[in-house]
DNA sequence: TGCACAAAAATCGTATACAATTTCCCATTG
DNA sequence: CAATGGGAAATTGTATACGATTTTTGTGCA
């Protein structure tokens, strides 16, 4: 019976008291990764992040488990976790995957939106600005990412969410990796695009606008060729 | 130079070597699951399973937190790891999902079908088959997911691959909830039918063929009320 | 100088011990 | 008799210790 009353408690459905240690652990890298603070490659040695975070190796290695999961990192026996980097393939595979499920979450979310969650995206969208005029890439970077976690949030479709989550931080990696395109200009474009979509609650264009910004954002990327940080340290110095 | 060594051993890319002891756990679990032997809403305490398995709770606990992720079991602080009972949104919202990435990876799986994978489908069949025949249930809806399993194996696209996997596993749960059809002829039928669209390489038809299994699979499904263990305990002795 | 090999250091994998929290039982009380 | 409260037992959270594996370092030999 008194679980009835916790459950109530709980409402928010979503981290119910503090999170736990390694959570903290957890965003603390994803933020870093996020922010192209470590570069992909990276190794993330047990002791050091312990340090870092004042945990116990327990802690981390629940952490490093939980970001391999998501596969930001890449666990290798014996030898450690490092940050991952994606393959040229598996880069267009996420832009591919991004490109089927976002359009039709964009659509749920044009049916469902409400006037606090248009505010809440114009006011994301108004940081993403000051981010880019203040020259913090990689800040706004995240910022163009939160975005489109928004949007999947308001749509409120929990399964196609989390998806989406895991899509984006690796396409935050990918970024890092394979980004050619120097203006992140017609990113700003699409999302006002959106934001019209969304107001008008016309959910096709914003189905529309999504996959085009989803293929634009593919097409940003230069996946000619694998960038591994061994492969390019030791290509870098033959020619 | 020995890493490249180490690396051209390691060909099969999937587990390179024996699998993890952590991960044997999670397959057995995974295997129980799959297979109706646990109930949703069973508790999984530490020592419990790890007695059973003949490990030590740091490995339990590593396997418990990789189910958790795949949300297969739920973890509540100070308090244990539960077998997840996915209530009828999240069954809804499963389902919606498997609809929308099946067909697609459907199609690109009748683009890339070999002889050889035809003839691993066909074996595949072949043994859902005998199982239904000999009454074992559990191990035909088991072998049924597998079937879908196997369609995403050979499209060979890693991040839709990963997405069904997660959903199939997840499907398992709901169907042992909510599942209110006696008859699995159907689903037979269904795989059939993907298979003489896979045969003549179609990937349109093995696409629609995909959509309307999932939406018939979907409409298999009781989710008028939540089956929770507790919830239903306490809600049976007030009306 | 360059290479092979062995010892040492560092790092990871696992078990276990202890602390924190919950659960369960039972006595007490209104 | 139901409800409350406290304390013991059970269970999870975390740190740490130790063995196994990898990586690095240093040495001897060609």
């Amino acid at each position: 019976m008194n679980k009835t009353l916790r459950a109530s408690q709980d409402a928010p459905l979503v981290t119910p008291g503090p999170a736990s240690r390694s959570d903290l652990v957890v965003a603390g890298l994803q933020r870093a990764i996020f922010e192209h603070k470590i570069a992909p490659g990276t190794k993330l040695s047990e002791d050091e992040v312990g340090d870092i975070f004042g945990v116990s190796r327990t802690i981390v290695r629940a952490a490093l488990q939980s970001l391999a999961h998501s596969q930001l990192v890449t666990i290798e026996k014996n030898r450690g976790a490092f940050i991952a980097s994606p393959t040229p393939r598996e880069a267009h595979e996420v832009f591919e995957a991004r490109g089927l499920i976002e359009p039709r979450v964009a659509a749920m979310a044009a049916r469902r939106m409400t006037d606090p969650s248009l505010e809440a995206l114009r006011a994301h969208i108004e940081d993403e600005h000051s981010a880019m005029h203040a020259g913090d890439k990689g800040q706004a970077l995240s910022l163009s990412g939160g975005f489109h976690l928004k949007i999947a949030d308001i749509a409120g479709h929990d399964v196609f969410t989390g998806f989406i989550h895991a899509l984006i931080s690796r396409s935050s990696l990918i970024i890092a990796l394979y980004w050619r395109r120097a203006d992140t200009t017609c990113e700003s474009h699409s999302h006002h695009a959106l934001m019209q979509a969304f107001e008008a609650r016309d959910p096709a264009a914003a189905e529309e606008i999504m996959r085009s910004h989803i293929v634009d954002l593919h097409s940003g990327l230069d996946l000619s060729s694998p960038k591994n940080a061994p492969l390019s340290l030791s290509d870098a110095l033959k020619p």
